[in-house]
RNA sequence: GCCGCGGUGGCUCAGCUGGUAGAGCGGCUCCUUGGUAAGGAGCAGGUCGAGGGUUCAAAUCCCUCCCGCGGCUCCA
């Protein structure tokens, strides 16, 4: 036996081992009743697999599958057990990288396309791994050794060409399988029960194999079946609440498949637009901004020089007439240029506001298209700022707290991506860079959390991007904020300043709610298509009890009417159980029962939406009930 | 656009080792006037996505195209 050494433990204990002992028993000794949970372990704060013998003291902490870190490392070991399990059952197939990703995991492969039938095979060897609870067995190995070993593996070859010289090369072994790794892993794949496989699909990585197409498997993992099947539970009931389907059940919207990505929008769908629609020019007509609406076509000079024809014609509906060529705005950035350039313009007009809600088309490929939610042809609550370089910072705090109020209102959760420089850019790298720092300036004064992605930006400027998520956890892009130094430029914008010269207006391009396509998707799957009472197509329906009951609800319902609630009556030709239940199939967020108790009484029945209670109320008080709730926007009925 | 998968009455789906279509919901009609999530009966409705091919015979097998779904790439 070596010497001892001391190891300190998170409750701030300490005992003393002796060296060689593993991660694994040290933590168990020190916390015995919960060492099941422990999948690694922190040494000094870097992971490890349980298995790891300790030399030197220091700290050590357990990780477990509450972990950010547990979870990552029970993923990855779950892409371990893919690839096994790939390799075993389908001929020739090479393994590229299997990271863990924010919900689960992913292992890439250069092999022939798959088919179903692989996957059952591959099910069942994942199985038979797990119930021969295979070790995930660490070894360090030389450069040389590990070049020996993956010699017919260019992928794995590069890998370890691309590991810096001094870097430790270890590999994992899980049975027969050897896989290049990093790790750590969890001890065994009995901790790999609750792996399952979600899906696969060709991806092209023009990293990994630049000349093909990669097949990548997608998969997550839990550590328990228990916890994998109440995971597939919330997951389909996630995909019950996809605006695709609500939509067509809603009667919102629908698609023909002779124009593939263009909405058709349904009455139902009209009424909640228009109350998005009414939502956003409240606040223009508060925050001083002037409505305008510009040409759906444009002739090829005006996206010369806007940019677009350079850099987004790909994007672009184009067609012929009088034989010019003209497109369809892709955006409203040029028309609301041409109007700022319309006539002279003034230091005192600024900062001068248009808003517009014109469709815009967009030719987006095939395979990207998906509901509502990425659609060719759409409306954006879009606006053009023209300021001086001294308004941006005030316009831009009040575009953000805009956003976390309208946001606020649907209890959505959102989040910032502050998206640098493109590839393609128009203008100079040190304006960009000013811009960009702007926009960094004010995230990080107001305390904002951002993310970062370089090289995201439009062609014209960096922005600043709001995304939310669908109900399977998909980000989608809504409200932006834009900086441009660009376009103003290009198109010869000019204003005369208080010193009496010409100057050139910065533009910040910006939507909130993105486009009411978008957002109207997302808003439905965020609430099942319970839409807040002010967005419900209909928001009350009056159920007489019997027909002798029907003229008192018309009587209701055109008092109802009066104070603007989209009321109607239902037909006593079905029971009134299955009124009840319709109503609350097509998520109407108030039904009123009208009873002869309720008649003679004056009175209703109230029953709101998600609710199994009535409540009796007079008419007044229904009344107010209902405009209050209706006209204060509240989310919940 | 790329890879894989799919397309059967308005909707959800069965039929698909070839013998030329079926259910539930919805719709319509009739009966029932019912107190808070489906009252009962009957009827109508489909050139099985489109085109071509194989076959005595195609919803079923093959090819092309269109549309959709999941990923990839890309964006409100």
């Amino acid at each position: 036996m070596s010497d001892p050494i001391r190891l300190t433990f998170p409750d701030g204990t300490s005992r003393t081992l002796p060296v060689g002992t593993t991660a694994g028993d040290a933590l168990r000794q020190w916390a015995p009743e919960r060492a099941a949970t422990f999948l690694a372990a922190l040494v000094d704060g870097l992971p490890v697999d349980l298995s790891r013998p300790l030399g030197t003291e220091g700290h050590l902490a357990p990780i477990t599958f509450e972990d950010r870190a547990g979870r990552e490392i029970l993923q990855h070991s779950a892409a371990h057990l893919v690839a096994k399990a790939v390799v075993e059952s389908v001929p020739d197939a090479r393994p590229t990288v299997g990271p863990p990703t924010d919900d689960g995991f992913y292992y890439d492969f250069d092999v022939r396309p798959l088919i179903p039938a692989d996957l059952d095979a591959i099910r069942g060897a994942i199985d038979a791994t797990v119930r021969a609870r295979a070790i995930f067995h660490r070894r360090e190995v030389s450069r040389e050794d590990a070049q020996k070993l993956f010699a017919a593996n260019p992928y794995k070859m590069r890998y370890i060409a691309d590991t810096p010289a001094g870097e430790t090369i270890s590999l994992y072994d899980t049975g027969t399988f050897v896989d290049l790794c990093r790790g750590p892993h969890v001890p065994d794949a009995s901790w790999l029960e609750g792996v399952h496989i979600l899906g696969f699909s060709a991806i092209t990585s023009e990293k990994a194999a630049p000349d093909r197409t990669l097949q990548r498997i997608r998969g997550v993992g839990f550590p328990t079946k228990e916890a994998l099947k109440e995971y597939l539970k919330l997951r389909s009931e996630a995909e019950a609440r996809d605006h695709r389907t609500l939509g067509q059940k809603l009667e919102l919207f629908t698609f023909f498949d002779e124009s593939p990505g263009f909405p058709a929008i349904l009455p139902n769908g009209i009424v909640v637009i228009r109350e998005l629609e009414r939502f956003v020019r409240e606040h223009l007509d508060e925050a001083g901004y002037r409505e305008v609406r510009t040409p759906l076509l444009f002739a090829q000079s005006v996206y010369e020089t806007s940019g677009h024809w350079s850099l987004y014609r790909e994007n672009m509906f184009l067609t012929t007439a009088e034989d010019r060529v003209f497109g369809w705005k892709p955006m409203n950035c040029p028309g609301s240029m041409l109007i700022f350039r319309s006539r002279a313009r003034s230091y005192r007009e600024l900062p001068l506001r248009l808003a517009e809600f014109a469709p815009i088309h967009r030719l987006e490929a095939s395979g990207t298209l998906h509901g509502l939610t990425r659609v060719r042809e759409f409306v954006q609550d879009d606006a053009h700022l023209f300021v001086t370089e001294d308004q941006i910072e005030a316009e831009v705090r009040k575009l953000l707290d805009w956003i976390a109020r309208a946001f606020s209102t649907f209890r959505l959760r959102w989040s910032y991506e502050l998206s640098k420089r493109p590839a393609q850019f128009l203008g100079e790298a040190a304006v960009w860079d000013r811009a960009e720092a702007i926009l960094e300036r004010i995230l990080r004064d107001s305390g904002i959390d951002y993310k970062v992605s370089p090289g995201e930006g439009a062609f014209y400027g960096p922005k600043i991007d709001i995304h939310l998520r669908d109900s399977l956890g998909r980000p989608w892009q809504t409200g932006t904020i834009q900086l441009d130094y660009q376009m103003p430029l290009r198109f010869g914008l000019q204003y005369q300043g208080s010193d009496g010269q010409l100057h050139t207006p910065v533009v910040v391009h910006r939507t909130i709610l993105g486009s009411f396509e978008r957002f109207l998707g997302v808003l439905l799957e965020h609430t099942g298509g319970r839409l807040p009472p002010w967005l419900a197509p209909v928001q009350a329906r009056i159920l007489p009890v019997t027909e002798r009951q029907t003229e008192a609800a018309e009587g209701l319902a055109a008092e109802l009417r009066k104070d603007h609630i989209r009321v109607e009556v239902a037909s006593t030709e079905e029971s009134l159980s299955k009124r009840v239940r319709t109503a609350e199939v097509e998520r109407v967020p108030y039904v009123i029962v009208l009873g002869e108790k309720e008649v003679t009484a004056d009175s209703v029945a109230l029953r709101i939406r998600g609710t199994k209670e009535t409540r009796t109320l007079s008419r007044p008080e229904l009344r107010d009930h209902l405009s209050q709730r209706i006209r204060s926007r509240e989310f919940d009925p």
